[in-house]
DNA sequence: CTCAAAATGTTGTAAAAACAACACAATTTA
DNA sequence: TAAATTGTGTTGTTTTTACAACATTTTGAG
């Protein structure tokens, strides 16, 4: 089956086998699309029919609010997907914009098919529910992980938060994050300037070291001053 | 069945007949408990084994920090339910504490029968697995309201647009929110004192007025500032 | 009803953030 | 490879915030 090197190895459709997701491609309606770099997936704003899953390459994804102010709410790598919760709550519309960050192969479902099992054809379909239901618990882990970070109280404290993390989660103190300082400010919802300010500070004092995305963070010197 | 009018009427619970939910009853381990104002109902830290369903009463989500900061994560009224998600993802412990708000009924379920249908007695489960799917979407969908709101950079556009989102909700422009004025500091991860200066100003402004938990927005004002 | 505890509004001060402007570095692309 | 674009650090200014302290009001328990 087309593809089905890269199908396999998302999270989705890790146990599917390629004769079941062969008979699950009619039924979920399945088509592949490629996109450069910049390219935007997914308008917000226009009708909600289908569930993006990245195979190749990346994208982000943003939201713009009244004011045109935009925040970044995630980046996805492959593996990663776009429209399952807008599936689940029936929004009609996506409410978030989609934006490759690479050149990248997307496959595209039918939203309504994928989260409504089909016992005839596709009986592996039910695994497949699970395994939404398991990443949508993810994504909701990590967007109550994104308020920690947003609720302490100063920059300061966010991106100690945020590295402290990122180092846990590398298991390791030298670590790479997704983020450059723009799209760091963005995503800790901070002024990029005041960041910088921060960030050089934190190097100064010891407590980080970093170049790039790549970061180093002391673990032993993050609660002396505080 | 005893409780089933409050069971009746949760979402979860809500196609459910009275002789099936007997069925459940046993499968589920259901148990009752009655909770006074301010008692403990989880702990955080505790191992994770319940999923609980505030039948009568109310109940806030709080998390502490390491450093002891408490942040409310959101308050559940009656049909609220807490725990589905660690049940999801598997999480040992529970990292939140759940404390009732008033005097309250809750109904305390196993969360590994609660996720995992048994077809053989209890043939409804499936519905209720469907609902419990749609609960978490519909937080997910609360996180990212919050997280909207946190993303605001200054006290005045989080009250704002908290404000205007309750008054959308309500469909009027005057409305109740849950919170007290020190709650609704901690719910937006601002000063107490400073969200009051901000309050004050606002009403000084003619743009809101406020009396106890009890709301009034002025939506042709919003936008004239700023 | 009374009294203690909690909530609220206010104010002054110090700290932090947003903002704007700029120089320079790094990256992209034509 | 040169030119244009994007990313980054720095600095000064203004605005906003946190913090602390206090007086007053409201709430709730007994």
């Amino acid at each position: 089956m087309e593809n089905f090197l890269e199908i396999k190895k998302t999270k989705i459709f890790a146990e599917i086998s390629e004769n079941d997701m062969q008979a699950m491609a009619y039924c979920l309606k399945i088509k592949f699309a490629n996109y450069n770099k910049n390219d935007t997936i997914v308008s917000q704003g226009t009708p909600a029919e289908n569930v993006y899953l990245i195979l190749k390459g990346g994208a982000k994804v943003e939201n713009i609010d009244s004011r045109g102010d935009i925040s970044i709410i995630t980046k996805l790598k492959a593996g990663g997907v776009f429209g399952i919760e807008s599936s689940y709550s029936g929004e009609e519309e996506y409410s978030e914009y989609l934006i490759a960050t690479e050149n990248s192969l997307v496959m595209i479902m039918n939203r309504h098919r994928l989260i409504n099992p089909c016992q005839n054809k596709c009986k592996r379909h039910d695994i497949v529910v699970k395994n939404l239901v398991k990443l949508i618990v993810e994504r909701n882990a990590e967007l109550i992980e994104k308020l920690r970070l947003l609720s302490k109280k100063n920059t300061r404290e966010k991106v100690l938060a945020y590295l402290y993390r990122q180092s846990s989660l590398a298991g390791a103190a030298y670590f790479d994050i997704p983020y450059n300082k723009t799209e760091l400010a963005n995503y800790l919802s901070v002024d990029r300037s005041a960041l910088s300010t921060v960030l050089s500070k934190l190097k100064e004092e010891g407590i980080i070291d970093f170049d790039k995305k790549h970061y180093h963070i002391d673990i032993n010197k993050i609660n002396i001053n505080k």
